[in-house]
DNA sequence: CTTATATATGAAAATATTATCATATATTTG
DNA sequence: CAAATATATGATAATATTTTCATATATAAG
């Protein structure tokens, strides 16, 4: 069931939330590490904190706070097997946003 | 002609800066007031500033800054007719992220 | 030339994000 | 239990982004 937006103003306060909702989305995503770490998650399947670390080249600390970040943000999930903790895509429709941007060109 | 990558240093680092034009790309659309320029374009076509000031109920600086910023980074172009000046889409494929964002759940 | 209108600009203030560091917690191993 | 390892946490510092305000510029109209 639908809901329907009938005055102007309900139409401008909806379509207000919806960007609000997917700046929110975007900017949990838009900053390099994050990119990455989501891209070899894409690519690897779930992995361990360190292992992240080690490919990105990253202090673990930094890394720890993107990770739980994201996954607090519900792009990413994790599972902890003794020391370790795995973290994988939750959110795999994130994926798309990468693939999307391929054909931008971009002043930078 | 294709670049090829050959050792890893160097798919690490191509890869890294393809992380960084997408991070850039994603920051500047990542607000909701800009989404919101963009949706409006994209359904309107090209605007002057105040229109899109009184479409969006937002202040005329403001705005600006954000076009300008907008245009700065290669999303938008402008001309001038007059006093008015008009803004469109340059970058079509930004409207996709928006798109792509439709279907994904967030925690927020 | 004066006034009005539309837009841009720049500095400063307000906020938000990101990185760093030191340390805490939890688990495993000996 | 002590030591080692993996990860998380929280405060602070460093940076970046966003908003606001006052004002500049450009064009048009009278």
């Amino acid at each position: 069931m639908e809901i329907l937006e009938n005055t102007p103003k309900e139409r401008f306060q909806a379509s207000k939330q919806k960007m609000e909702k997917a700046a929110y989305i975007l900017k949990t995503v838009a900053h390099p590490v994050r990119l990455a770490i989501i891209e070899l998650l894409n690519q690897q399947g779930e992995m361990g904190v360190n292992d992240i670390c080690k490919a990105l080249d990253c202090e673990q600390s930094l890394i720890s706070h993107h990770l739980i970040n994201m996954k607090l943000r519900g792009i990413l999930q994790s599972h902890k097997d003794g020391l370790n903790v795995y973290y994988d895509l939750k959110e795999k429709e994130i994926v798309k946003l990468l693939q999307c941007i391929e054909n931008c060109d971009c002043n930078m």
